[in-house]
DNA sequence: CATATATTACGTAGTTTTTACGCAATAAAG
DNA sequence: CTTTATTGCGTAAAAACTACGTAATATATG
C-alpha cells in the first residue's frame, strides 16, 4: 500500500481504527543555544504552523498514544511526557467541523476522493495536550504526506498558529514552569553531562527570569540532585567548567516524592 | 415525558445530543466538622459508590459541561471548578464496554428495552476530571432515576469505588494540594466569614499535616489575603475569635498571578 | 465572686535560610 | 606579562522562619 493509499484509507475509514472527535497533541520542548525551543509542524496545504498531533486508537491507552505521536515526530521512544490539559472550550473545539472545513484541510480533490456528510473527521475535535521534554540534539524529524515541514521555534517567537494552538503552547509552558518547582525536570532537556552554567541558563530560559549564578547551584546541591564529575568541558579562552550529571537515585526519588524548589 | 421515558430516550438515542466515548466527572470537595469531604453518589442498581459525572453535549464547551454536571449534583451554579486530569489509561478506560457490561449498568429489562450492538454507550469511556470546591452548607443534593443515593464522605475514608474512581479521587486531591500552594483556594471551601482557627484547620485537613497555630495566619496576612472584621463568633465557654473575610482585590490578583505559599 | 479550664491573640528571641556580592583561579589572546 | 572573560567558592548581612511564652477572654463551678 502506498503512502497515498494509506492516507485515503485514513480519511475514509479511519474511524475503524481511531476514535472520532478526540485527538492528542504534543508540545515538544527542547533547549539549544540558551533558548527554549518548541518543535512545530506545518501540515500539507497549510500556511500556519501547529503542534504535532494525531488521533487515538480505539483500544490504546492515551499515554501510549502520546508516546506514539511524540515518537513519530521526534524519532525518540520513551520520551518524558506529561499530560497538561484537555482542550474543549475554544470555538474551534466547540463548533462542528463542516465538510467545507475538512476539504480545506485535506484537499480531497488531489487524492481523488469525496468527503461525505457522515465522514468521521467531521464534528467537533476535543484534544488532550501532553508536553514532552527532549534532548534537542537527539531529535531527527521526518516529513510525510500530511506534514510538509518541521521546525524548532524559540519559545518566545512562536508565530500565530492553527486553531487554538497558541493557547495550548501557553498552557504547556505554564505547566512546565509549575512542574519545574516541584519535580526535577532538567534531566530531560539536557545531555547526560552538562556544566553548571548550562543548567543555570536552562532554568533562566524556562522561567524567563534571572537567577543568581552562584546561588542557583547551591539549591540543586542541597536537594542532592547533582553529581560532580572529574571532567571539564573545553570552552575556549576561559576557565574550563566542570561537568555534572544527575544523581539517578535522588532524581528518581525526587520525581516520585516531589520537591520544593524555591528560586 | 416522564422521567422513565427520558431515561429510555437517553439510552437509545442519547448520541443525537451527547458525545460518545467521552464523559466528564466531578470531584466535589467540601469541608465540615474539621474534615475535608467528598460528595459521592450511588448509581441505581450499583453497590459501589462513584463520582458524579455525565456526558458532554455535542456543542457544549467542556467547562460548561462541568458546571452543568456540578450544578445538577449540588444545586449550586457558578462553582469554582478546575480541570485536573483526563483519564484514558486504566483498563476500564481502554477496553471496550460490551453489551453485557452495559446491561449490568442500566438493567434494560426493567425499562422494557433491548441493548443493540451499536448502542452509543458501548465502547471505551475516556473521562475528563474536574474538581469543585464548595461551601458544604450550601449544597442540597437531589436524587433522580439514575442516582439512588448521595453522601458526603470523609476524604480519608472513601470506600472502594466504581471503575478507576479511586485513582481519580487521589489525583484530584493531589492537584488541589498543589494548587493550594499557588492559588488562594480557601474562599471556595469556607463561608464568607470565618475565624482564624477555622481556616487553619481547613488547611491542616487539606494538607494532612499540622501547621503552627500562631505562624500560619502570619503567612496569609503577609500575602494580604485576609481582612479582619470587627465581629466575633460566639463559641461558648471560651474567648470569642474574630471573624475574617478574604480581601477580594488581593484574592483576585493572587488567583491571576499565582502565589507561593510556603507552609 | 474567686477559681478552674479551654481557647484565642499577639509578640519575640533564637535559629535557619536566603541573598548579595567579593575575589581567587583559569584559559587563551595580544 | 597583561588583559579579558569566565568559573568556582566563600561569607557577611539581611530576611524569613520556627518555636514557644504569656496575656486576654468567656463561661462553668463551688
Amino acid at each position: 500500500m502506498t503512502e497515498i493509499d494509506a492516507a485515503i484509507a485514513f480519511i475514509l475509514n479511519g474511524h475503524q481504527q481511531f476514535m472520532a472527535h478526540l485527538s492528542l497533541d504534543c508540545a515538544i520542548l527542547g533547549y539549544h543555544d540558551q533558548q527554549v525551543k518548541i518543535l512545530l509542524i506545518r501540515y500539507n496545504g497549510h500556511q500556519q504552523w501547529g503542534l504535532p498531533g494525531g488521533p487515538i486508537r480505539h483500544e490504546e491507552p492515551i499515554s501510549v498514544a502520546a508516546n506514539r505521536i511524540a515518537e513519530e515526530t521526534t524519532g525518540i521512544s520513551g520520551l518524558f511526557l506529561q499530560q497538561f490539559h484537555t482542550f474543549g472550550d475554544s470555538p474551534y473545539r466547540v463548533h462542528h467541523r463542516t465538510v467545507q472545513d475538512l476539504e480545506r484541510l485535506i484537499q480531497p480533490d488531489a487524492l481523488g476522493i469525496k468527503i461525505k456528510k457522515d465522514n468521521w473527521l467531521l464534528g467537533r475535535q476535543i484534544t488532550i495536550g501532553y508536553y514532552a521534554l527532549v534532548d534537542y540534539q537527539q531529535v531527527s524529524v521526518r516529513t510525510n504526506l500530511f506534514v510538509e515541514e518541521y521546525r524548532w521555534w524559540d519559545i518566545d517567537q512562536v508565530p500565530e498558529l492553527l486553531f487554538d494552538h497558541n493557547d495550548m503552547v501557553t498552557k504547556a509552558l505554564q505547566t512546565v514552569r509549575l512542574h519545574l518547582y516541584h519535580q526535577p525536570i532538567g534531566a530531560n532537556l539536557l545531555p547526560p553531562k552538562f556544566t553548571l552554567p548550562e543548567i543555570h541558563f536552562l532554568y533562566e530560559s524556562l522561567l524567563a527570569k534571572s537567577l543568581d549564578r552562584r546561588n542557583f547551584p547551591k539549591k540543586l546541591f542541597a536537594l542532592g540532585l547533582l553529581n560532580k564529575l572529574d571532567e571539564r568541558r573545553f570552552i575556549g579562552p576561559h576557565r574550563s567548567p566542570y561537568l555534572y550529571e544527575f544523581n539517578k537515585a535522588n532524581y528518581e526519588k525526587a520525581l516520585e516524592e516531589g520537591i520544593v524548589l524555591v528560586i
